[in-house]
DNA sequence: TTAGTACAAGTTGTGCAT
DNA sequence: GATGCACAACTTGTACTA
């Protein structure tokens, strides 16, 4: 049933006459009611002038009818079902308030309305989607390729949405194990940006990677001082100090986050110089969501790693930015309780945001179309889980979440390009080994 | 008018949807009946070539029409409530004396006038806001000690999302007219912040002001240089070139801001150190928007009063925090080109975002009671307006503007506490009057 | 810049033939 | 008596003039 031709009042968005290019688009073919031909609305409906006819006249007349059948008459033209064919009528939107009268039909009129939202609500019912029937991807699970996500923008019907939303679990999914595992992307720490854009996506050998028994590992040691407190020679006592037996963070999600990105269709089939823009764009961002969701779900209060890595902890007197990017970020996703599902769609919105001066015009409209279709599809799911009002309420939290999270990816570049100076002062023969090029990406300003 | 160098700065104009010339400037945007685009005045009022034709043709006709609903259909573009539409004409101040005719109109346009003064005054009564109209709003008026369940249960009908809105609409209409008129609120520059609290709102009051007929004034002076470039002496000439001929705007602003606060029935029972607390914490964000969207309106690409004062211009080499706070917080509007409707309940959601850690836990409950009420109302109007899915979309797009404002609120407080730091340092005696206790709380950090 | 007007086109109401 | 058609009556927004 179309929605927006709508019922009450207030729900009255039918315009009048048109401007005269928008005309043929607009004007109606067929009749709502009896599928007769016609090219104009009638009481904020298309319908033939047979149908508009009759509406008005049992409008009017008062009259209540039977069906003599079950109550579900096929409607066409010459139908002389009355009871269905008004029903029809009341069913596609003809608004009573339309009729032109000095009588009093109020009585009428409240009573259509009434019945026009309980066949929306017993509709409702039918059509959307039912979470208790969302699993965790466990049909996905043979699947030996990687993932890949229907491309399929048209938000034709619920069923898809129940799709794309259980294809980004079974993503998430996957990208949680190989962050939890072994994988550091060790053998693409050289390749060229373009490389690792071009490359097989590491999401479809999960089974390659396992996590280690001895995870977490304990936070044996700390320094006394901050990288931004010492000199030349306690930056090398401490640099002794420092156990390899964490994984490098920044560089595993980089690489993971990017071929997660391969398996969003949209993004994928973008050029690649507009990839390269977006990433630079929200990758910071998309980390800081990352390394704080699964902080979260693991009930740490801080930013906190699989293997043990807990940053804050690393020396005493950490900086309001380190504070910010490794304590408050966690905290919003406490207050909202998110969850895994909005979690997948949130990092999503996050990419989709990532729409800039820079980028082509088409990407541009590609982005748009993607937050529009994901952003729907949140709003559906949350629909459903908490109901109409409390779900525009969560709904609207979640999306200032994006706002937030922009913040504090930007807190995040700025904090680390403070440690590189610093560390770079300390030690200017600079024998650490350069970052990644994929991290500069990320981090780039 | 702003010279060339600053034009070209601040202009470019391919940020915006609509191409702009300088003889667009201080052209209204918006319909004030329907929401339509325009770019004139008709009868006194911003409005459409429609609802100009539409208010004519019902003062010649001399008909009068009867609302089929609860005379309160919100009207749009397309609205077939005649009788609601000629009211809103008449509420937003449409004139009828300035309809030229030979006929004999004059009984109906007493009638009208008398009309006017009539919604005037049973609007005012009620302290603008008639609480007992909203089930919301007498929900906690009588009960606020007990545990409650959601208020909101009663409010599944779109009839009292439309009373609600119209309401927020006429209370900014109102804000407009007395922010447009000579109004200063100069007789209230000494009271104390719990006196400002505790008296009658100033918005029932918006006959006593008119808007003088040489606004805009130009903009004849700038200096060459801003107080942050300049030593003691030439602060000394440039106070004597300044001709104290504009309204105090951040005095202006604050003041009617904290009435139209009063106007909100679940704010105005919040208790006082709470609404402090509130007040503090959204205040600054408050006057952004308001700036900006009033800016918007009357189609300025950066902040602009009704009296003609334009901050960015008055000065030579603008400091980014100027460009950020007088430009940047308009771009997001144009943007989005928010209607009047969104932009009231932007401000209240904003008002509801005030939930610090200082306020009790009843009212953190009321404000989140509110924010849900009052964003579930925003999200039907989108949904009504535009359809489910771009309904959805629109609604994350303006919920995130909240998140926007509220940073550009923070550097507007920035920008305010480095202009205080420089003036005092130029002039330390302070002979300027200091600022009302009012605006301190707007802008304290 | 804004008031007035002519016009095209959409929509409602109604008499009449079936 | 119910139905659908044709057309009259009315409403609306736009384009244009002054």
């Amino acid at each position: 049933m179309p929605s927006s031709e709508n019922k009450s009042k207030f729900l009255d968005s039918q315009e009048y006459p048109l401007a005269f290019e928008e005309r043929n688009r607009n004007s109606p073919k067929i009749c709502a009611i009896c599928n007769g031909s016609t090219n104009c609305f009638h009481y904020g409906v298309p319908s033939c002038n047979g149908c508009k006819t009759f509406f008005r006249r049992c409008i009017l007349s008062g009259k209540e009818y039977q069906c003599q059948s079950e109550e579900c008459c096929l409607i066409t033209k010459g139908s002389r079902c009355k009871a269905c064919r008004f029903k029809k009528c009341i069913q596609v939107g003809m608004n009573p308030n339309a009729i032109q009268t000095s009588k009093n039909i109020s009585k009428m009129i409240t009573d259509v309305i009434t019945q026009q939202k309980e066949i929306y609500k017993s509709n409702d019912k039918a059509n959307i989607v039912d979470n208790s029937q969302y699993k965790y991807g466990s049909t996905f699970l043979d699947d030996q390729s990687s993932p890949k996500i229907s491309p399929h923008l048209s938000l034709t019907s619920e069923i898809t949405f129940e799709k794309t939303l259980n294809e980004l679990l079974y993503i998430e999914y996957k990208y949680k194990l190989l962050r939890e595992s072994l994988f550091t992307g060790h053998e693409f720490w050289g390749f060229s940006i373009d490389d690792l854009f071009l490359k097989k996506s590491t999401l479809g050998s999960v089974e390659n990677y396992q996590k280690p028994h001895n995870w977490p590992l304990p936070m044996t040691f700390k320094y006394e001082r901050s990288v931004f407190e010492i000199d030349e020679n306690e930056f090398q006592v401490q640099k002794k100090k420092f156990r390899y037996c964490y994984k490098h963070w920044i560089i595993t999600d980089a690489i993971l986050t990017l071929d997660y990105t391969k398996s969003l269709p949209f993004f994928n089939n973008l050029p690649i110089n507009d990839k390269k823009c977006i990433i630079k764009h929200v990758g910071a961002s998309l980390l800081i969501a990352i390394k704080a969701f699964y902080s979260y779900v693991m009930n740490h209060k801080y930013i906190y790693y699989p293997d043990g890595w807990t940053p804050i902890i690393v020396h005493k007197n950490a900086t309001n930015l380190e504070v910010e990017v490794y304590v408050e970020t966690v905290k919003p996703l406490y207050r909202l309780m998110l969850t895994n599902e909005e979690f997948c769609l949130l990092k999503i919105l996050i990419i989709c945001c990532g729409v800039s001066a820079d980028i082509s015009n088409n990407s541009r409209k590609i982005l748009e179309d993607a937050k529009e279709y994901y952003s729907y599809i949140l709003f559906a799911y949350l629909q459903v889980k908490y109901g109409n009002i409390k779900g525009a309420t969560r709904f609207a939290d979640i999306i200032s979440l994006i706002t937030t999270i922009f913040l504090y990816g930007q807190k995040f570049k700025e904090f680390r390009l403070l440690l590189n100076l610093a560390i770079e002062k300390l030690d200017p023969k600079s024998s650490r080994m350069p970052l990644p090029k994929i991290v500069q990406l990320f981090m780039e300003n």
